[in-house]
DNA sequence: AGAGTATCTGACGCACCGTCAGGCCGAGCC
DNA sequence: GGCTCGGCCTGACGGTGCGTCAGATACTCT
C-alpha cells in the first residue's frame, strides 16, 4: 500500500527512471552541496558547474536530478515547510488572549518565527526572493508555510471582535494579513536591523505588542 | 557656479565624453524604454538587446550610456526617490499624536506610502529585489526613501513616551523600524492582498491604527 | 564643401546553460 | 573469475546573452 503511495512522490531521473541506491546518494549529495553553498554565496551566482563540481560530479549529472538549480532549491524548501509549518498556528489556536497568558502567546509567535528565520535563513531568503520575482513554485510554498498562521490570525481576530474586544469595524484578514506580513519582513531582515544598532530582542517585545493589541484591542500586560 | 555643480552629477558615457544634445536624447530615450519594458517585463528577464531595439539602436549603444541594466534603473529609482523622499516624514512631523488629527496622520502616512508604491511599483520592485539580493547601490536608494520616515517616527515615539505616552519600555528605533517594514512590505504587496480577497482601504485603516497605537500608545478614535 | 568631433554599430570572444550520444561500473549469472 | 546488462555518469556541443572593440556614420561649424 505505502509502496503505491509514495512512488506518486518518488524522485524522478529526467529520463523518467525512478534511481536506486546509488543514484539518490549522488541526489542527495547535491541537494546537500547546494543547500551548504547557499550559505556563502547568493542565489544568482549559484551556477550549476559550481554545485555539481562541490558534489564531485559534473554538470549533466546535475541535470539528471533537477530540472533546473530552482527546483533543487524548491525541493529544500519543500523539507523546510513540512519541518516547521505546524509551529506557529499553534502558538495562535492555543490561547484566549486574555491577560498576560495571551501576552505570552504572541510574544512565543514573534519568537517562532524569528527563530525559524533565523534557522533557515539561506532558503528562506530565496523563497522570498523567487515569490517577489513571480515564480509561481516559490510563492505556493510561502503560501504553505504561512497560510495556517495567516487563518489562525484571522479566526482570532473575528473571535475577539465578536467578544466585543479586538479591533471593531477591521476586516479581520487585513488585520492577519497585515501581522503576517510584518512578522515575516522583520524576520526576514533581522540582521540588517541589527546592523543599524536595533536589538533582535527590542523587535521581538515591539511585534508582540503590536500583535496582542491588534486581535485583542487590550493594553499588553507590563 | 551653478555649472560647477552640476557638473559633478552630469551624465557620462563609457569613454568620459560629456554626451552632447543628440547623446542626451537617446540615452533618455533608453531610460525610458527601460521603463516602460519593466511595467509588463520582470526585471530578471530584461535584456539589454531587447531595451536597445525597443530604443531603435544598438546594444552597443546602451553600454556608451550606463554600465549594465542594473544602473541604468538605478537612475529611474534615483529620480523616483528625488520626487518622493519628502513626503512621507512629513506626514509624521507635523502632528501631535493627539486625538482625531493625530489619527489622521497615521491615516495619511498609510495612505501616502500605499499611493507611493502603486505609482512606482516595477521600479520598487526592482529596488526591493536588489536590495534582497544584496546590492549595495539599490539598499543605498531604499535607505534614502525611507530614512527620514524612520528617524521621525523613532523620533516621535521617543517623544510620545516621554510624554507619559507612547509605548514605555520599547526601544524607539524599534518600533520605528517595524513600522516601517509594515508599511513597505504592505504597500509592496497590496495586489497579492486584493487577490486574496483584503481590499485596500481595509490594509490602510489597519496599518493606520497600529501605527497610531504604536506611536502614541492611545487607542484610535472611533 | 570639408574637416573634425560626436554618435552609432557589426562583429567578436566569453561564460554559462541544458542536451545529447556514448563510456563506465558493479550486481548477478554462469 | 569472466561476462553481460542496465543503471549511472560525462565530454563535448549548439544556443543565448553579455560586454567590448575598431571602424562606419551623422552632425556641426567654418
Amino acid at each position: 500500500m505505502t509502496d503505491v503511495v509514495d512512488a506518486a512522490d518518488e524522485p524522478r531521473a529526467a529520463d523518467g527512471r525512478v534511481p536506486g541506491r546509488r543514484g539518490l546518494a549522488t541526489r542527495q549529495r547535491l541537494l546537500e552541496c547546494a543547500a551548504e553553498m547557499l550559505r556563502t554565496t547568493s542565489y544568482r551566482d549559484l551556477k550549476v558547474v559550481d554545485i555539481a563540481r562541490e558534489a564531485g560530479t559534473s554538470p549533466a549529472t546535475f541535470y539528471q536530478y533537477f530540472p533546473d538549480v530552482e527546483s533543487a532549491i524548491l525541493i529544500l524548501a519543500d523539507d523546510m515547510v513540512q519541518a516547521g509549518v505546524a509551529q506557529f498556528a499553534e502558538a495562535v489556536t492555543g490561547t484566549t488572549w486574555r491577560g498576560r497568558s495571551g501576552y505570552e502567546a504572541a510574544e512565543a509567535l514573534a519568537d517562532a518565527m524569528i527563530t525559524f528565520w533565523a534557522d533557515h535563513l539561506p532558503v528562506l531568503r530565496v523563497v522570498d526572493l523567487a515569490t517577489d520575482e513571480g515564480d509561481g513554485r516559490f510563492a505556493n510554498v510561502r503560501t504553505r508555510l504561512l497560510n495556517d498562521l495567516n487563518n489562525a490570525l484571522a479566526t482570532a481576530a473575528a473571535d475577539q471582535q465578536r467578544a466585543g474586544r479586538g479591533q471593531p469595524g477591521l476586516d479581520p484578514n487585513a488585520v492577519a494579513g497585515v501581522l503576517v506580513a510584518m512578522l515575516a519582513h522583520v524576520s526576514a531582515h533581522r540582521l540588517g536591523f541589527e546592523f543599524w544598532g536595533v536589538r533582535t530582542d527590542d523587535l521581538r517585545a515591539t511585534m508582540a505588542r503590536i500583535i496582542f493589541w491588534s486581535i485583542s484591542g487590550q493594553k499588553p500586560p507590563v
